[in-house]
RNA sequence: GGCGACGUGACCGAGUGGCUAGGUAGAGGUCUGCAAAACCUCCUACAGCGGUUCGAAUCCGCUCGUCGCCUCCA
């Protein structure tokens, strides 16, 4: 079946008609995150992203390879930084192994990506296991001669490799332009041939805490190496879609496709480019750096960052799907209820389409010639209209994931599917097979490619308790079929109740 | 300075040459013991100024404003 899927190329700037390098075979790598602190909402957005891809993907028949990192290679803050990195800074503040506060931090974001309703990838290599393909990323861009050597540091030669390739196609940029722009205020800067060089492989000074053995002496990866080394190894010379927000369009994804193209790949890395746009609170993009960011961990517990109250991850996850993701989205008190209103609206009519399936209806049709009633049946008034609405589903997902639109006309049919469901003059207009193809649809949309599900509000002991109430008075009232009835009830959930002395209590059923 | 986004109704947020998404909030109504939910109706916007066009929120120009990347960042 044909599906005109489109997505956003940042590499081409323009909307592109999916067509895999290997059907059905399809490999997708998302940036992950570099683990030395807690996952921020800004951290959320491409991982749901991409898990609403890699379903949509899924859905649509391809067969989904899906690999997302964990950077556990301590990389340094900046290129003035000397020895010290992210990762052996917080160690150091913290007193513990590098490796503990990575695997800390990586456990968290586990939780909390799986709390948004994201799938796992299906491979999530750590960039310190790859230590021995990334060296072997570095020396063939050595022996392509785009790479040099100086004092147990390899860089990246960037007007060597611009000569014949082009340097900045990602982003749109010149090496012309950024050499006139450059700072001249960078330390660190003295073994590079030019300040466009980026580092490949770095000598660790004597305090560096994460060091590995190389041809080139003990030192770590550059900073953009792991996912070059990463996606050849498991998505092969050249996968499918590469994604990761705008601000990673460069350098880090510019810096990949020169490591790739220089490598003995010889390709862009990834025939697609996704970047999605960055949350802002205030207008301002949320950053560690900047210090405004919301914690997830935080969000989902209670007010925090300037918010008044706790969200629920599915809160969060709808909100973030209401808006397209190469658009910029604002965080605020305001927009999150909005969000979890519609969320919640969406949720009911899940819990709608039970009653709405397949009602036996017309049964005035019944003594009606077979075929005449089937013909009837599919120019039924209603039948155009929710065939529509239910078309219009997909319509915004295939043109480049608009989940927004996608979501907007979710509403459209869940109104109605309302309609339906309390007007039996309009159920009659509709033929089942519509019918049933749009509930079905619904359910798809939101559970299966969207990742929305039901969270469960109510509170079990309290509507126990409720129960029991109940119960207490019947026994008073001496209503024993009421009373026998709640027993029975309750009974088969596994709870059983127990008339004391002091007064009724309830234990699980030891059967 | 270089490159690039964006400015939509009370709020959020799609769309992008004619058919005026959607959610939330507000007003009125149907339903209802009271409610809730649902449904119906209303509030109908595209920063400003020019231009192109039969027609522009949508294309072009200018102005104003906001933001991002160019340093780690999703």
């Amino acid at each position: 079946m044909q599906h005109p899927l489109s997505l956003y190329n940042t590499l081409t700037r323009k909307k592109e008609e999916f067509q895999p390098v290997n059907p059905p075979q399809v490999g997708v790598y998302l940036c992950g995150p570099t683990v030395y602190s807690e996952a921020h909402l800004g951290n959320a957005r491409g991982p749901v992203v991409f898990d609403v891809l890699t379903r949509y993907l899924r859905h649509l028949g391809y067969s989904v390879r899906y690999v997302r990192n964990i950077t556990d290679v301590g990389h340094l803050e900046s290129d003035a930084d000397e020895g010290e990195d992210k990762m052996a800074k917080a160690a150091r503040a913290q007193r513990i192994e590098p490796m503990q506060i990575a695997q800390h931090y990586a456990n968290r974001y586990r939780q909390n990506m799986l709390a948004l309703g994201c799938l796992p990838p299906d491979i999530e290599p750590q960039a310190s296991g790859h230590i021995t393909e990334q060296i072997q990323v570095v020396a063939e861009i050595i022996e392509n001669g785009f790479g040099y050597e100086v004092n147990g540091s390899v860089y990246f030669d960037v007007p060597k490799y611009n000569e014949a390739n082009r340097y900045g196609k990602l982003s749109n940029r010149s090496v012309e332009d950024q050499l006139a722009g450059t700072r001249d205020n960078l330390a660190g800067q003295d073994e590079k041939r030019s300040p466009l060089d980026f580092a490949i492989w770095k000598k660790a000074t004597p305090e560096h805490i994460m060091r590995w053995p190389s041809p080139w002496g003990e030192g770590f990866p550059g900073w953009h190496l792991e996912c070059s080394a990463m996606s050849r190894k498991y998505l092969g010379d050249l996968s499918d879609i590469h994604g990761g927000g705008l601000d990673l369009m460069f350098p880090h994804h510019e810096c990949e496709i020169a490591q790739s193209q220089g490598s003995h790949s010889h390709t862009d890395e990834a025939r697609i480019w996704m970047h999605n746009n960055m949350i802002t609170v205030n207008g301002t993009k949320m950053s560690k750096s900047l210090g405004n960011f919301v914690l997830l961990g935080d969000m989902f517990q209670g007010p925090t960052g300037g918010l008044t109250q706790a969200y629920s991850p599915q809160t969060v996850r709808f909100f973030l799907l209401q808006s397209h993701y190469r658009s910029p989205v604002d965080v605020s008190d305001e927009a999150l209820q909005a969000a979890r209103k519609g969320y919640r609206k969406l949720m009911n009519g899940l819990r709608l389409l039970d009653k709405l399936v397949v009602s036996e209806q017309a049964p005035a049709n019944q003594e009606d010639d077979r075929t005449t009633d089937n013909e009837q049946r599919t120019t039924l008034s209603g039948d155009a209209d929710l065939r529509k609405l239910t078309a219009d589903l997909f319509t915004g997902l295939n043109d480049d994931l608009n989940t927004a639109r996608c979501i907007a006309s979710l509403f459209n049919l869940l109104r109605k599917f309302n309609t339906l469901a309390t007007t039996p003059t309009a159920l009659a207009e509709v033929g089942a097979e519509a019918l049933q193809a749009a509930v079905a649809a619904y359910r798809t949309v939101v559970v299966d490619i969207l990742g929305l599900q039901d969270e469960p509000r109510a509170n079990a002991e309290q509507l126990l308790e409720l129960t029991l109430s109940f119960y207490t008075e019947a026994k008073t009232a001496k209503a024993y079929d009421k009373v026998d009835q709640i027993r029975a009830a309750l009974k088969g959930q596994g709870i059983v109740i127990k008339d004391t002395k002091a007064g009724v209590e309830w234990a699980y059923s030891e059967e």
